[in-house]
DNA sequence: CGATATTTGATATGGTTCATAACAATTATC
DNA sequence: GATAATTGTTATGAACCATATCAAATATCG
């Protein structure tokens, strides 16, 4: 982990008011941990997410729920068992995820006819405009940015790395 | 967000036992996800903290644990403000993070004779020992599994974009 | 059919991580 | 020398993650 939100700009606040005066305590050597997988990775996971939510604040979507309606989008009728776990998300914390998702009217849970234990999930009018709305800005307030900073082809190369660890490791 | 630990293998819990019955509902279509940065970002990161904690389990060293011995040891004399801010870490929360690590012997906190407020950070003979045995295990198991899966010149691109990204974004 | 086991959504709960406010001791500023 | 700022610390709350458990509904199998 090692790394924070809107805390810390890591080597930034390390030297403080000290350099100005006498010793000026110089910033610290990062050494083998700018190496470290892990470390950057982290770094780089933390920055992407804080991005994401500044792009979206108009919407007011985290990443988990713009997952979701993406996901519930592709494969509406499914249950809350199979889009949580394709996610990840484990059932119990789902219920709240959804629950907020619902009470916005993004989305809706529709009893089954067939399965009367499980939840349908669809979305909303509402909630297909607002995904419409989120992933224009995504593709040019978020990933646009990556394009600029990587370029379209390091970029697609990053995503297919991330995948196979994400898959095989 | 969007992804757990131990919890739920994503796309393989999905299908469960009815598969095997009747409809056999079809794994979930992952869609425009999986071109989504953060999300796979996430991903790989959680993949890679988990994979990092199973080769540690033998010296018991989180990845934040681990980054802050590597940091010490690399800028011995630093106070706690220092070390931890570079991290990334809330100095609130570095003092649990640092009480772990000097009762097992690992790191020591030594007033400072300038300023009697801060805390010099060093290592101990012990704690030296543990990093050196945590380098090669990191070395041998973990980041040697990067290079398995990508070949060391994409492990090389790939930390150099996710320095990028952890850096400029 | 009918008893037992399983699945689904949900609740309760605890652990871990992250963030803010406040405090005493010490030092810097002016 | 009075006031402000810094250091390590505590207390505390929010958010996220994980487990056990439950009632309702369904599946399984004798």
């Amino acid at each position: 982990m090692t790394v924070s939100k809107t805390s810390e700009k890591p080597a930034e606040a390390a030297r403080g008011r000290k350099d100005a005066a006498e010793g000026a305590s110089e910033a610290l050597q990062l050494g083998e941990l700018s190496e470290q997988l892990g470390y950057v990775l982290k770094r780089a996971q933390l920055k992407v997410f804080e991005n994401f939510l500044r792009c979206m604040a108009s919407l007011q979507l985290t990443p988990a729920q713009f997952s979701v309606l993406l996901l519930v989008e592709k494969n509406p009728g499914r249950n809350q068992t199979e889009v949580a776990s394709t996610l990840g998300i484990l059932r119990p914390n789902f219920v709240a995820l959804l629950d907020n998702l619902e009470s916005r009217d993004l989305c809706a849970r529709i009893r089954s006819t067939n399965d009367r234990r499980s939840h349908i999930l669809v979305l909303t009018d509402k909630g297909k405009a607002v995904l419409a709305r989120a992933k224009k800005l995504v593709a040019t307030k978020h990933e646009a940015r990556l394009n600029e900073l990587l370029g379209p082809a390091n970029r697609a190369a990053l995503l297919e790395m991330l995948s196979k660890i994400a898959n095989e490791f």
